[in-house]
DNA sequence: TTTTTTATTTTTATATATAATAATCATTTT
DNA sequence: AAAATGATTATTATATATAAAAATAAAAAA
């Protein structure tokens, strides 16, 4: 038998999870086209996996009736856990892979056909990924030549640093302005306490910066309420964190001073302490910057 | 006999000029390799061209030995003028062809096959265009759902808006901080000078301020000397543009503020006067504001 | 040895075809 | 009349093929 889609396999177990409290005896009726809107999928999506759940048993098919014969039980279901829902999801691990790696370095050149080949799919498939991808800067190429990740200078990285400090600086006055019984303060302060556990133990732990640093960037960002702000979080984030690969060196004492700003930041968030977030959070970005800017001379 | 690709009349081109001043009886031997580098082709291309250069009976093909035997005359040259260099151009001008037209509005929805129809192209082309453009945030779509141009909404025009503020007003302080003698500021007081012209004769030429208003922010934002703050001078003015289109109703009017508003920034720029500078370009950014907002709320 | 050329291989650009999914419209059922 | 269905059409997603251009490597010439 031949393996179903992402899709309907994902709208096969939407249906059992819809028939899932079917009892013995009982008369349940499907109707495509209720289920097309609960599940959010078209009409012919939802006809191709109720002929699947038929020859799975489950499912009696009379021209337009279709009738509940049993109750599903786990096995009925497929798992997806393991499958990709698109060649483009598959590309994008695949690439995001090779960067965190270090297996794609500025400067380096790379062939679409090479990266169809390697990673399973069809060069229009990764083509558009790239294309995608390069609205973030880090990846360009002329007609007919090869992609190449771009050279991280001097100014690539202070260019970076300094749009992320004006926006970051907004974002974060406009936070200070949110009210007392806002969500995001619970949120900053569970994030607090994440970081002061992480802290405990750092010398175990201190490779969750990376995960915390996202977060807590993100909550920032945002703040702005703003799509153009947040484009450019994603941006932003991923340039970073990209280079931040490099420098394995003295990642321990790096991340531990990070946490320690983060704290500091969170602390005088919580406390609505204007001038003391503005000073901390300057801090924090300043010692980004040197980070940035000694990964980018060791490459040179 | 088949017409050739735009690379290759432009290289057939490059040569003929290489060429131009031979001399009857001269031994002129064409090198592909210097050409190559010359021209900044590959020697392929260069061959094809050397072998339409052959057709032509400019220059004799002796095995590799290739010499020029008359020197070319105009209609030797191919006419590149009205020929687009890739389908991608043809489909780029068409589609921002429909935008500046309003043809496409907010809400309305539009598939490839569609576009790829009428502008010509295949659907690949059309598809990787849309990916491209689709960074400006004027147009999204749902995985195998068609194309929709984004709701304009009153949320949308203030996220704009606050976030070109915030550029803008940066960069205006870095222009200020630029030395006396650099091309700039010749630049400003040519622009300011171009502003005045069309006041004078406002009535006829206030059309003109679409291109002086793109070339004044450019200035602006190039003054930030940033890649991240360039890309979007690129996004915001194109989205703002495309907003401006519908309020036909008191253009002039608004035109004639929006001139007089930059005058009033510039002069205070040649000034040095930053708190002036500061204020003009407050009063600016405000009145974009509101004309922005005005064309959200014709469109509910 | 260095440069140039020929021949070959890679790679991107473009075109076309098929499959999967969504949308539509006329008809039937409720 | 409203909702559901069947049959059909439209559209995107994916795959494959061909052409144009660039890059490379080995051979030839300077």
């Amino acid at each position: 038998m031949n393996v179903q889609s992402y899709l309907i396999q994902e709208t096969v177990n939407g249906i059992l999870t819809e028939i899932s409290d079917f009892q013995e005896g009982e008369m349940l009726v499907l109707k495509d086209n209720t289920l097309a809107k609960k599940l959010k999928v078209s009409r012919t999506t939802i006809r191709t996996a109720i002929t699947e759940l038929e020859t799975k048993g489950i499912v009696e098919i009379n021209g337009s009736h279709k009738q509940v014969l049993r109750s599903p039980n786990s096995s009925d279901y497929f798992d997806t856990s393991n499958s990709v829902s698109s060649k483009e999801e598959i590309i994008e691990k695949y690439f995001l892979d090779l960067i965190n790696r270090g297996k794609l370095l500025p400067g380096d050149k790379f062939s679409e056909l090479e990266l169809a080949k390697s990673s399973g799919c069809n060069t229009i498939t990764v083509r558009e990924f790239l294309i995608k991808f390069s609205r973030f800067g880090l990846i360009e190429k002329s007609p007919r030549a090869k992609w190449q990740m771009v050279k991280f200078d001097e100014k690539f990285a202070l260019e970076l640093v300094e749009f992320r400090r004006i926006l970051e600086m907004n974002s974060i006055t406009q936070l200070l302005a949110v009210p007392e019984g806002d969500a995001v303060w619970s949120e900053l302060s569970e994030l607090l306490d994440k970081h002061l556990a992480v802290l405990e133990d750092v010398e175990n732990r201190y490779t969750e910066l990376s995960e915390l640093d996202r977060k807590f960037h993100f909550i920032v960002q945002r703040a702005s309420d703003n799509r153009f702000f947040m484009q450019f979080f994603d941006v932003v984030s991923l340039i970073c964190h990209y280079h931040y690969q490099w420098n394995k060196g003295d990642e321990l004492e790096r991340n531990k001073v990070a946490l320690e700003e983060h704290v500091e930041i969170i602390t005088q968030l919580l406390a609505h302490n204007t001038s003391g977030v503005i000073i901390a959070m300057e801090t924090h970005l300043n010692t980004a910057k040197k980070t940035l800017l000694r990964s980018a001379h060791g490459l040179e």
